[in-house]
DNA sequence: TACTTGATCTCGAGA
DNA sequence: TCTCGAGGTCAAGTA
């Protein structure tokens, strides 16, 4: 095993197949210092708090970011199979395998964590003389609402801490608000003689997304798309028509307009069925 | 730099502070062994496709999976600030730094890959003469929908692969469908005389989550929720009670009833203007 | 493939 | 803090 731990000043930290407690070590040192720290292993990890959830052993890639943020990665999907949001509380510590006490649920790991900071408390960081026989384990919980992550390695492959900078933004294009200022740009986009009048306008059920008048004077109610929209869309266009009927509770003709680059068969059935229209607009021109 | 290469049977693989050709020799094998392959360093990120983003210099963890699915994660929050779905071709090669010619865009990369792969197919694995001028970029692109996602690092701190298994199942509680299953095990639960004829009833609208019959003998629309819902759960029951209406073209009553732990005062208020019922259950019982 | 909807959705903006 | 809607949403089930 090797490791070029040196200074403050180094980056990245790494540590290969490391012991339990030498991995915690490691662990503690890169959450205190406000690192990302990853860890590849075979472990179980357990969920509990607007769901619950439990995973049998595997090999996977566990991310703690500086945030609370928690990632369980396996070797498939874009999404993790568990996780944390940001704003939790990171914590490591190793508890007895289950040869020494079984220790299949959240009260024995609480039990298990206690003692091992009891250990730490005293010890301070000499090596544990049952490393070998020790499980290392991290927690990640939060309140409102009260979740709590854990994850048990039963063989750590890897360990690593990174500290970096990142000040680096995001642009986007191709979103709904790109196509919004499109049309505030060229409202014949919509339909000729179209005028804006204002966006974001409440109504008891939502925001509109572009609420206007056509050159006949009717008020207009658009809603916006990106993409290729179903079903919701058009019932999200209807609750604001209706109930901007019931707001004005005027007999003006009311129009409802989608705007999205195209539809589905069963959305452009719903529109005619409630007397809605559609245009076909894509989020940015060519 | 230190490494522990040794055989295939290696799970884990790491670099630290590899040249650019290293880095892109470890990740060609690590791609071509099927293994989870993640970099840490100070990079750029350039997307194309559904929509396009660009992203300025920083320090992220990237990681490619063997499915094809590609992650950029900064520091914070837990979801990555650039990816790329299971389905792409990963691709890792090195292009000559901006010193040399300028390549800010994807046009001038696909030169430069061009070129490292010409290069490759002459020289086999032999270090590039120009090691320290070039820089690593990884690139995962698929089509349908055409996506480009290109990451370019100025500085590469750790390279690793990981070859790992992955047979553990997730078992997932407080679903809906754990919602849906308390209801038809114990009807009353909805209310007292409920009779579910089915499930996923198809409308033109879309599928009802529960169909049945209250003890009056009258239809009931029931749309469950995991947890507290908003003005669209409501526009949703909204819909199917609609289409179901129009289908049955019958005069019996027809009721909707949204299933969820709460719901919110708009929500609330739009149920009752169209005449619909709220019903608060959890997903689990105690 | 495309469609439809759930999700421990996440995230940001606004009240 | 809660509400509300967008998202390069993703992922699963279905036709």
């Amino acid at each position: 095993m090797t490791t070029s731990r040196s200074t403050q000043s180094v980056r990245a930290v790494t540590l290969e197949r490391p012991t339990s407690t030498a991995a915690r070590d490691a662990i503690a040192d890169g959450l205190e210092r406000e690192a990302l720290v990853t860890v590849f292993g075979r472990c179980t990890v357990d969920y509990e708090g607007r769901a619950s959830s439990q995973l049998a052993a595997g090999d996977r890639h566990v991310m703690l970011k500086p945030d609370g943020a928690a990632l369980v990665h396996t070797d498939e999907g874009q999404q993790p199979v568990n996780w944390q949001p940001p704003g939790c509380a990171h914590d490591v510590f190793c508890e007895p395998t289950r040869s020494e006490a079984e220790s299949d649920d959240f009260d024995k790991s609480e039990k298990a964590k206690d003692a091992a900071e009891a250990d730490a408390d005293g010890g301070g960081s000499v090596a544990d003389p049952n490393a070998d026989a020790a499980l290392l384990v991290l927690e990640s919980t939060r309140s409102t609402p009260e979740e709590r992550l854990l994850v048990r390695f039963q063989d750590v492959l890897q360990v690593s801490t990174f500290a970096g900078t990142d000040e680096g933004e995001l642009t986007l294009s191709g979103t709904e608000a790109d196509l919004r200022e499109r049309i505030l740009e060229n409202p014949d986009l919509l339909e000729s003689g179209f005028t804006p009048l204002a966006t974001e306008r409440d109504t008891p059920a939502g925001a509109i997304d572009i609420y206007g008048e056509d050159d006949a004077g009717n008020t207009v109610v658009v809603e916006l798309k990106r993409r290729r929209v179903g079903p919701d869309a058009v019932s999200q266009l209807r609750r604001y028509v209706d109930a901007l009927e019931r707001d004005l509770h005027a007999d003006a003709t009311l129009r409802g307009i989608l705007v999205a680059p195209s539809v589905t068969e069963r959305a452009q059935r719903l529109l005619g069925e409630h007397g809605l229209e559609f245009v076909s607009l894509e989020p940015t021109g060519e």
